[in-house]
This record gives C-alpha cells, sequence and structure tokens, in this order.
DNA sequence: AAACATTGTTATATTCCATAGCATTGGCCG
DNA sequence: CGGCCAATGCTATGGAATATAACAATGTTT
C-alpha cells in the first residue's frame, strides 16, 4: 500500500555543508495520512473542536445534544434505552442526565408499569432550548458542507461512515 | 465498547393509536445519523476498537503506532516537532516517549548543535517491532476497505476526511 | 550582560470512559 | 406464595487522554 516500505530517510545529506542548527522544514508525514483510523481521529477531532466552540456560550456538548435529540424524538423512553443507542454506559449517563434535570431540560418521570425505570421527557424550556441549539447546529452543519465541497460529498461521507459503524 | 444496533426490528406502525405500556421497540434515530460529528464519532470509535483489540498482544497503541511511524519516516527530529506534527501536547509526549523507549524501541540521542533537545531515533529492535505492526495493520485496514466496499470507496473517504482536517 | 524564547520535564486538574457493586424492582418458575 | 435471577438507576472508583502551569537548562536576541 502507500506506507509500507516507501520512505527511508530522505533527509540523508545536507548538499550544501552541513550545518544542523537550522531550517527544520517540514516533516513527512505520507505514513499516517493514508491510515484510516487516523485520519478519522483527526477530522473527529477538528469537528468536535468547532462543535465545543459554536456551544460553548450554551453550555452543550456533543453528548448532550443527541441526548435531546434522541428525548425529543423519542419520549418516555427509559433511561437505559437512550443510553444504549447511543452507546453510553448507564452508569456515566446518569450524570450527564442529571445535569440537563438540573438546568431544567428535562424531566424523569416514574415510568407506566415500572417502578425502577424513569420515563425521560424534555420540558417546555428543553424544546425552546433543543430548537435554539438545532439552528445553531444547522449553521455548522452548512460550514461543514462548503468545507466538503457539495451536499453530494456530504451524503456520500455520512454513507461511508455509516459503513465503518 | 457497546455498538449500536444497526439492525433493529422495524417500528410496527400501530394504526391504534399510542399506549404508553407498548413493547419497547427500536427507537427513532434519524436525529442523530444525519450528524456528521456523531457519524465521524462512531466510526473513529468503531475503528480504534478493532485497533486495540488487533493490538492488543503487542501492546500497542494508535498514538503510538503513529509516533513509531513517524519517526521511522523522520529520524532525528526533535521531540517536539514529532509530537506537534501528530498534534501531542509535549508535555504529555514526554510519557509516551519514554514507554517506547523502556521497551527499547527507540533512543534520544542528544540532538547535535542543540544540548536541549532530544534527537529521536528508532532502535533495531524498534525497526523490527514497527514492521510487525505494519504487517498486522495492512490486514486490518484491508478489512476496512472490504467494509468500505472498494479501493475507490476508500480513497474518496480519505479525501473527504482530509477537508475536514 | 540582560531579557526573552525554546526544550524537555514534572506535577496537576479535568474530562471521558469502563468496571464493580449496591438497593430496588420486575419476571419467572418451582 | 417464596426463591432466584435479571433489569434499572445509582454511587464510587480507576484508568486513560488531554490541558495547563511551572521549572531548569539551554539557546537566541537585544
Amino acid at each position: 500500500m502507500e506506507y509500507n516500505n516507501v520512505c527511508q530517510p530522505r533527509k540523508t545529506e545536507n548538499p550544501m555543508g552541513d550545518d544542523l542548527t537550522n531550517v527544520s522544514d517540514a516533516l513527512r508525514t505520507d505514513a499516517t495520512t493514508g491510515i484510516l483510523g487516523y485520519r478519522l481521529r483527526r477530522a473527529q477531532l477538528s469537528v468536535f473542536q468547532r462543535f465545543l466552540q459554536v456551544f460553548e456560550e450554551m453550555r452543550l456538548r456533543p453528548a448532550e445534544y443527541s441526548v435531546l435529540l434522541l428525548i425529543a424524538d423519542n419520549p418516555g423512553r427509559k433511561q437505559t434505552e437512550i443510553a444504549d443507542a447511543l452507546g453510553i454506559k448507564r452508569a456515566n449517563f446518569v450524570t450527564l442526565i442529571h445535569a440537563l434535570q438540573a438546568r431544567g431540560f428535562l424531566e424523569r418521570r416514574a415510568a407506566a408499569g415500572d417502578r425502577r425505570a424513569n420515563a425521560l421527557h424534555l420540558t417546555e424550556e428543553g424544546v425552546q432550548f433543543l430548537a435554539a441549539a438545532r439552528a445553531r447546529h444547522e449553521d455548522m452543519e452548512q460550514q461543514l458542507l462548503d468545507q466538503l465541497g457539495g451536499e453530494a460529498s456530504r451524503s456520500q461521507l455520512l454513507m461511508l461512515l455509516e459503513r465503518l459503524g
């Protein structure tokens, strides 16, 4: 493939007289650029970084946003159901949910027919907050779309990512 | 790590309207599946998880692999240069490098012309270890390629990811 | 020489994620 | 019914990754 036995140190010799105390030029990064996991991580980090920046003043983090979205589309579900759907351990989900509840965005009602479970619902405040977040997120997604070069590229990317999940 | 159940039982439309004591069928996840950051994270997590599993017996983690690759292609570079290229803070890079050195994979030689800096070099043992890791990684990358549906899809994905980084 | 920047390092806080264990409740089966 | 096991929410805790601050030694600039 691309990165197998390619490159020997091309830094070899300074053609001119050697002075090693200078010009630290660019590194060879060929070996990493062809690695899917590496590229995935960089891209994910970049996108998440932007998310954190955009939602800093709303104090909303990616996981919380996904939780609100999922509850909005699936009201009354149990904590474990939502957590499982997002790949979050139920132990860690507790803190997340409690924080959102403390801000008044959701309620944990007693589930009908199971006194152990909590049925999750958005409050009116939560609905409005989510609407604002959605609008803000739309802008961000639009920026990413521009960065990708169009809707075709974006849906192509989403499709390919889905094959990896 | 638990994965999202991709193939969920189809939600049976209930023409009789709602009842709250229903069977817990699949959740609606439409809201999240269209979010780039979300999909990126899931895919990255999935790929990294496989990496950790594949390299468990070699006791090699993704960051370490990328470090070895970069040093192999850029011998004699300073710690900070390698760290910067990988987006690793130099403070955290110390532990990483020391672990690899303790296993005999690399050396920190005194840099020529700068007594503060360490020039990083792979040892012979490090070269051989990296070769073994590369072979193992080839297999993994091949699996991902199959998962993506061919080389065209893979290079397409890499290109799109690069636009996000 | 003095002031400032860089390099490697240590220490530390934070955040995310995983595991273990607990009390309560539900389901099941004799 | 009683007994056993599973599920649910929760707490506590550890590990790993990441970010910041500070430091000594050295290099660079003024």
